[in-house]
DNA sequence: TCAATAGTGTCTATTAGACAGTATACC
DNA sequence: GGTATACTGTCTAATAGACACTATTGA
């Protein structure tokens, strides 16, 4: 922190070594964001009794170019050179759901090689949670050709296997993009290895149907970050309206995390997040439930 | 997965396209791999009976050009644009420690614009694990000028302020690397605003004394995975040599998150994740320890 | 009335925290 | 013998899982 000027082996200063610093000689990625945009939405629900069932739904974006052509992909883009990562992954969010200020977290960077077929392209992915009564552009209709598909995440297979010194784990996930016109899916192999105080985790796309690049690769990673999250976060509530029912609430994480739980412990761990309104549900058919909203205040 | 051809708005096959792609047309930025290599050393100890207290390390490189002449860096490099991500980092954690196949994981992609004077660069940023008795080459004393600090992570403030529909969390973290011929130290500061179903995270470098670029960041947020993966993996055995202690065991523990623990509920948590063997520590001054070692194998 | 959900009470099993008490080397 | 650590037993508190039971609406 003196202000004395250093000198490097060259005799120049800081500011020298700025001003003839060439950026162009290394030979430099592309770099891109990606966008995991989620919401739960209803199910459609015939018995007028029944509650409707929830299902996690992602935004994909028909690819109208090479390559690809015709699949389906992450909404994403280029980051522009005077632009933060940050920054980009907000704007392609504002251009795909015309919505600021939600949740958004970085995710993980994929960086292998031979990940796009145009050139190097280094891919930084966001996942992003949205409440969907805040969608006012209900994407799925407009000329952009941008679905939101129902996805189910499963795991086919499970084969450990022990080695001299360790062991290793290789998983199948099944992946599955429903939509009305369109079913696409998609299997990723994740291998774990671990021997002696090595651990490696690798990651492929063994067949996809209808998703671009390893972007079924990233949507798997980021469902199990969502799984993950929702145990000890309060993530869950970036999915919800202003105001719910605590089985509105319920079913999200069982959606999320594709299995079921007991009402009395769920709303045992859940009961500090809420706060409880006067208000109830309306027409349910059966007795209304009261209304909760989420606890960012009250310290 | 047809084998007939897809021609796109131009009439271009998607192997014509790829031909004539011109990757040249958007200016790129550069692409680091910044790397977190941490160890637990044991620190002197003057009364024979006492155990060696231990302390946690951090591999850091002095700077030997400008930008930031003479302070100390993470040790990194450029990503070829030939090489994954990984493989750089690979390369990397290889050429300053000598080490291969050793716990490594991506931790988070660094993307402001002015985080380096020279040019636009994104870092992507690795934590690897080593085990001490596992690093021949004593990094420290090479011309490289590379050495390891012992790291201290210590919040000197938390401040919560209720905004109109949510809260504000601000806290410094204080951070400071120790060597016995210099100290370094930095302020950061991390900001959690949540407002509605919004929220935010942000962290900026409040005041740095000789850690270069945003590093000191970096290492925040390092520790901050560390101290909670540790909770729920077994990422501490990464630190560990081959046969140890469980008082070494509950040590590195207690240094990784800084605080202490009791020893009947520690060995009950870690209980299934090692095996004893049949050898004991030697001349400790005091009753003898059993060896164990971890349990990678059984399962 | 009854189908279906809303919501609570309570028993049990498991886990974490606290702490006393015993064991055992080496100087 | 005394110091310092190694290791175990047990009581208590807190939390998660299971499940039965009561409450309440609209058709």
């Amino acid at each position: 922190m003196s202000n004395k000027p250093i000198h490097d082996r060259n005799g120049m200063t800081e500011q020298q070594f700025l001003q003839s610093y060439d950026a162009a000689i290394y030979a430099r990625p592309s770099l891109t964001v990606d966008m995991l945009i989620f919401t739960v939405m209803d199910k459609e629900q015939e018995n007028y009794r029944k509650l409707p069932e929830k299902s996690l739904q992602l935004l994909m974006i028909r690819r109208g170019e090479h390559p690809f052509l015709g699949q389906w992909a992450l909404p994403g883009g280029f980051v522009s050179i005077h632009e933060s990562i940050d920054d980009a992954a907000h704007r392609e969010l504002k251009s795909e759901t015309n919505i600021d200020n939600i949740y958004m977290e970085q995710l993980y960077t994929w960086g292998d090689v031979e990940r796009d077929p145009r050139t190097r392209v280094i891919s930084c992915s966001y996942m992003a949670l949205v409440d969907r009564t805040s969608l006012n552009v209900q994407a799925g209709d407009d000329a952009d050709d941008a679905k939101w598909f129902e996805v189910t995440y499963r795991v086919l297979q499970e084969k450990r296997t022990r080695l001299a010194e360790g062991y290793e784990i290789e998983k199948l996930i099944e992946l599955r993009l429903f939509h009305p016109v369109e079913t696409l899916s998609a299997t990723v192999k994740i291998t774990e290895t671990a021997v002696g105080r090595t651990a490696k985790r690798t990651r492929s796309v063994v067949q996809s149907e209808g998703i671009a690049f390893d972007h079924a690769q990233m949507i798997v990673y980021a469902i199990e970050r969502l799984r993950n999250k929702i145990e000890y976060t309060d993530i869950a509530f970036h999915l919800m309206p202003p105001l719910f029912t605590l089985s509105d609430l319920q079913q999200v994480y069982e959606v999320i995390l594709g299995k079921e739980l007991l009402a009395a412990a769920f709303r045992r761990k859940i009961a500090d997040m809420v706060s409880e309104t006067n208000e109830y549900t309306k027409d349910a058919g059966h007795r209304p439930s009261k209304l909760y909203r989420f606890r960012n205040f009250d310290l």
